[in-house]
DNA sequence: CCTAAATGGGACTAAAATAGTCCTCTTTCT
DNA sequence: AGAAAGAGGACTATTTTAGTCCCATTTAGG
């Protein structure tokens, strides 16, 4: 768990194509048949990243979508900022909750430290990383074993 | 977002309680009532930390739930991963998944790497500095580059 | 050896978040 | 004018999460 939906997954794989096709304007039309997303949901994810001001539109006829930015300089953090509101780990961490227990919650300060890691991590991946499909394949350990993380079958 | 759900949120309150009163046995009607989790949510959640190795437990009358080890040992990585069930930030990423639109996704790779810095982030903090408010700040490294987790403003 | 106090397992319900679709309006090109 | 496109938002369906309850099992203690 501790994923990112899969809505902002396949608002990745969008802005993945705009990053490839960087000069082009792309209709959501277009889009959504390159990608595999229904036309319906991408339409919509582009509205949102359109809001957001991680891609441009033109309207109109021959209108569509681009980034608003170089692939460099839009973030992991930015996008899932777009579709899902700002990281928090946490209900208390977000900036307007109140927590039933708060009052015996000892707990509260760390998970945000924990918060501020993610983000970090998040803001150190941009687009242009996220678009390159050649990337290792990562190795991990869960509850000290080694886990692989390949190939679904 | 990218949040745990609030029912690891109340697990992490459950085990600080219980790295406080390290060698009592906590009855679950105790902890309840001391953290001010409903009963039945806390029963829930401790049955669910003993299968995972978290707590150990003695049935009968005056039982109740310990630490199955120091608190120091246990990481934000392993209660999530008792409660949840493993992080993974994408669905692609778990193992088990097939992702609809898998031939022309060019970004899988990337989220886990993204994954495996969470995941270090989260293993890097343990039950200990959870518990006490003020803990240190934790570096870990993502892509090979340090990464400093400070205060938030 | 009976009873009360606990946990174990899991079924079940309720509530909330997510995903996905559709309709109508506006803009702009030809 | 008409067609192609995005903007906005309402709406529905699905899935996940949260929370409760019941019944079986274990064990201490009178």
């Amino acid at each position: 768990m501790l994923r990112i939906s899969k809505l902002t997954d396949y608002g990745t794989v969008l802005l993945a194509y705009l990053a490839r096709h960087q000069d082009e304007v792309c209709s959501a039309a277009e889009l959504a048949q390159h990608t595999g997303i229904a036309l319906p949901t991408a339409s919509k994810l582009l509205k949102s990243l359109g809001r957001n001001g991680l891609v441009t539109s033109t309207r109109g006829a021959n209108g569509g979508y681009k980034l608003a930015r170089s692939a460099a300089s839009i973030s992991a953090a930015d996008i899932i900022d777009a579709l899902e509101g700002p990281v928090s780990i946490t209900e208390c961490s977000a900036s307007d909750s109140h927590c039933d227990i708060e009052e015996v919650c000892s707990v509260g300060g760390t998970w945000q430290r924990i918060n501020v890691a993610i983000r970090k991590a998040l803001q150190e991946v941009s687009l242009m990383d996220l678009q390159r499909s050649s990337s290792p394949i990562p190795q991990f350990r869960f509850a000290g074993l080694p886990v692989n993380v390949e190939e679904k079958t």
